[in-house]
DNA sequence: GCTTACCGTAAGTCATGACTTACGCAAAAG
DNA sequence: CTTTTGCGTAAGTCATGACTTACGGTAAGC
């Protein structure tokens, strides 16, 4: 499956601290490159480097604007990851029934 | 919030390939590290230190029985994570929408 | 008792990637 | 047309972390 893929660009796309404090600002609302370079610690080119990740990983949608770029969450991309944390969450109860159900046969 | 190192954690520790390989594993159910280490590329070690850290980061439980370690996924980490998603998901939609509000008022 | 599985830890190597400065290009401003 | 603003890209540096081999320690098997 080709998603899977997706889904560790877009798990890898979060992993780095200062993306998600990208994402953080994102949540108010869609900003341009320098309101975002302007609410964190790094310099301007970083901040483009990680908006070009996230924008590949799916996580965001860039909109030229004018002489700016403005950049927004991307609610599909992040849907993705939620099914999958979804899936993932019911294996994990499935497993831990299991265990439990075992356990309880080893105990009588 | 101490909630917010919890998730960072969490997705540092889904951000490595060979954590999430061994997410896909236990997904069939719990196991031991020398099941793990066979079904994966690398050492033991080095899925000794992948655990360590996954279990650190609330992803995994440990259950020593009898001479063995066996590991398995756990449900409440994965729900912390869950429960972001949902919230940043709907945040990005709550930015979609109020871009496509602004959309059309520039536009008629 | 001794040997054999099973596992965690220590120490060291090496690649990945996050950051910087420098540069080039397109759109607005004057 | 010139200047300024706003971005992206290139090149190079440096730290983080994923991996290896080597070792020590505990539970089972003989």
């Amino acid at each position: 499956m080709t998603n899977a893929d997706a889904i560790s660009a877009a798990i890898g796309a979060l992993a780095d601290p200062t993306r998600r404090q990208i994402v953080n600002l994102l949540r108010a609302g869609p900003m341009s490159v320098g309101e975002l370079a302007a609410g964190l610690p790094v310099s301007r080119p970083a901040v483009s480097q990680h908006l070009a990740v996230m924008t590949a990983a799916g996580l965001l949608s860039a909109a030229p604007q004018g002489n700016r770029r403005i950049y927004a969450l991307d609610p599909s991309g992040i849907d993705g990851l939620r099914t999958y944390l979804d899936t993932l969450w019911d294996d994990a109860l499935a497993g831990f029934a299991a265990a439990a159900r075992a356990q309880e046969r080893t105990e009588r």
